[in-house]
Formats: C-alpha cells, sequence, structure tokens
DNA sequence: CTACATAAGTGAAATAATTACACTTATTGT
DNA sequence: ACAATAAGTGTAATTATTTCACTTATGTAG
C-alpha cells in the first residue's frame, strides 16, 4: 500500500528513509538513545548525515515513523462512525483498537522501554499526540453542529489523546482508558462529593 | 517572602539569578527566542555561559521562572479547601485566581506573544503545566480516599492541567475553563448524543 | 534517443546548546 | 583564623542542526 506504483525515485527515497528508520531503532535499542548521534545513525544507514536530516526533522522524530496517519485516524474514527453510535464511543472503539494493535508487537516492551527511559522521547511523544488536538476538536465540532473552535470539544479531544501520556509512570492503560471515557460520559462524581 | 532572613550567599545567588532571568526575558522580547543566543544573556547579565546553566536546566527555562511554584500551589489548593467544598470547585476557584493573576500584568500580551510564536517555548509551556500531571493525581487521590495512581483522578488532573494548553491558537481562556469544569461536573451530553 | 529540469544524496563548514573540567573567590560555621 | 563549601569563571569538547555548493540519478518533453 505504501510503495506500491511509484516511480524508481520515490522507491528509493522510501527505502533509503526504511533504512534509516531501520538502523535508528536498532541503534538506540542496543545502546540506549543517549548513547547514539546522528552520524551514528547515518553511518549504520550508509547515507550522510545531510541525508537523514532530509528525511527526519530531527533525531527524536527518528523513533517514531508514525505521527501522522494518528491525525487522520482519529478524525476518520469520527467520520465514519455508524450512524447510532455516539462520537464518544466511536472514538472509545478506535483507541482500542490502536490498543490491541500495539499489544500485539514483538518489540513493543523494549520500544516502551527506551521512551519511558528518555525524556526527550516522552516529552516528544506526548506533543506527537496532544499536536492534534485542534484537528480533532474541531472534526468533533463539525460533525455535532459546533463551532469550530467550540471549547468543550476542544477539551474532549485533548483528554482523549492525553490517553498515552497518562498510561506512564505505572499505570494501567485500559483503566486510564476506562477512566477518560467514563468521565467523558457521565462526569467525575467523586471529585463532586462535597464533605459537610 | 522569598529574599528574607538568609545568608548574603543565598541573596547574591537569587539576585544572580534574577539578573540572568530578568536580561534573558529583555532579550527575548526585543529580538525574539531564536535570536539570542545563551552567550548573549550570559554577556548582558554579566556572568559566564557557564552560570546561566548552574541556574536554569535550559535554554526555554529562562522563559518560565515559576514551575515550582504551580505544582505546589495547586496541592495545597485542594488541601487547604474549606471541608464542604468539593475538590473540583477548589481547583475551579484556584484557576480562576491564578488566570485573574495573570491578566493584571503590564507585560502578559508580549509575553504570551513570545510564547505563541515559538514551538520550543509552546512545547515547554505544555510540558511545564502537565509534567505535575501525577503530583496532583495522587493529591487527588489521598483526599479522595483512592489508590494513589487512581487512573480517574489521574485523568482529572491531567485535564485541568490541560487548561493552559487549551488556551492557545485563538481560544477564549475563560471560555476554556468553564469547558474543562463543566466536563469534569457533568460529563459531554453533546459528544454521547446518539443520532438515530 | 537526447537534453534539460529536478530531486536525492554528499561533504564540509558554521552555529549554538550543553556538558565536563580544573580553577579562583567569597561565605559560612567552628 | 581556618577549613569546608558553594558560587562563579574560562576553556575545551561534544553533538544536534543548518547552510551551501556540488554530484548523480531519475523523469520527461521534444
Amino acid at each position: 500500500m505504501t510503495t506500491e506504483n511509484l516511480g524508481r525515485r520515490e522507491r528509493k527515497k522510501a527505502a533509503t528513509r526504511q533504512a534509516i528508520a531501520d538502523a535508528a531503532l536498532t541503534l538506540f535499542l542496543e545502546r540506549g538513545y543517549d548513547a547514539v548521534s546522528i552520524k551514528d545513525v547515518a553511518d549504520a544507514a550508509d547515507v550522510s548525515v545531510t541525508t537523514v536530516f532530509k528525511h527526519f526533522s530531527g533525531k527524536e522524530a527518528l523513533v517514531f515513523d508514525l505521527d501522522q496517519e494518528m491525525e487522520t485516524g482519529f478524525v476518520e474514527a469520527v467520520q465514519t462512525r455508524p450512524s447510532d453510535q455516539s462520537v464518544v464511543d466511536a472514538l472509545h472503539d478506535h483507541i482500542l483498537a490502536l490498543w490491541r494493535a500495539f499489544e500485539g508487537h514483538s518489540q513493543r516492551n523494549q520500544f516502551v522501554a527506551l521512551i519511558d527511559s528518555t525524556p526527550v522521547l516522552r516529552a516528544y511523544a506526548d506533543r506527537m499526540w496532544t499536536r492534534h488536538t485542534k484537528t480533532l476538536g474541531t472534526a468533533l465540532a463539525k460533525e455535532l453542529g459546533q463551532d469550530a473552535n467550540d471549547p468543550t470539544c476542544r477539551a474532549a479531544a485533548r483528554l482523549i489523546l492525553d490517553i498515552p501520556a497518562l498510561t506512564r509512570d505505572g499505570a494501567d492503560s485500559e483503566a486510564a482508558i476506562r477512566a477518560v471515557f467514563s468521565l467523558l460520559r457521565d462526569g467525575w462524581s467523586d471529585g463532586n462529593r462535597r464533605f459537610n
């Protein structure tokens, strides 16, 4: 799907990019993120340092080869949902699907460990998700017939995109997902209880 | 309160730190963040580059001289609230107070413009708030008699700390605050409406 | 098929943030 | 007064990132 029907040039370009990403991930998992320089990655992939920067915006981006697919995924999830489904339910299903797909990856544990142990990568990962707050918020607003900048839609979008960040520091991911969607559906009864 | 009853050493240290922060802010507002190097700041404050790094963890930190006070502020807000007040109400009050204090600053507009126009600073500001998710979440859990890692408490904490990030990209701050607390109190009725 | 335009890749050099190190100087507590 | 300690200095090294002028491969119009 991604490497089809393209000219030789495009194919070679994609191959180079992939070689760099692969070399980077291998080295990072082997030695740790900070112990690997961009030059190391370039050498391992047999390209120049300049070429690495032609393909990736910076060192952190070498770790996350996805990013863009995510944004469209969320937006599509709400737009193409069955007509009798609420947007909250659609997003709930989407997240669960993403989660299960991620679970079934062999390198998953190493990968998570790499990110958890590298502050720069944690920060980058968080931003990677929350960067799409505006887009998802607008998509939600459109679905519900609200203004594009509707603050409630944006806040809801943000809370949902916070989920990956919430599943760190020894938190149970599935519980975090449940908690977020419970908040969205019913609010926070505990927090609103008064003590008098 | 901050510069009292300290020895000469501590006082000079604080003065140096302040001189650096002041020089940095002045230069950043004048020329823009990227056009000012750490060396420029050091020269303007008449200290060595090394000294700058002794006081601030990095270039971004030069802009945000608060950070730590914020965390304790939120935690105290919930702990010292009147006994007939819910934690949500206490946090609502606290945020509104912070907001009003910030409004009454002469440099506020320039400051906001500086951050909005500098991607690195936006990212840093977001992290600065959400960094305290775990602490505030734990404090909330303790108040409510839940487990320290209770996912709902943590999610609620995160949503509240998201507020500053939500007030960007042409969003109305007060509306964002209202939206977040409405979500916390009653959930998201619009998002849960089904269309059949 | 040829020639030209263009995009990918190269290599070197410049800039700037960040860290390490060995050193001087000022402050503090005894 | 003195020894311990913390603040500050200056230099040098490391490394991410950008810029630039250059080569080479590919695609394409004629």
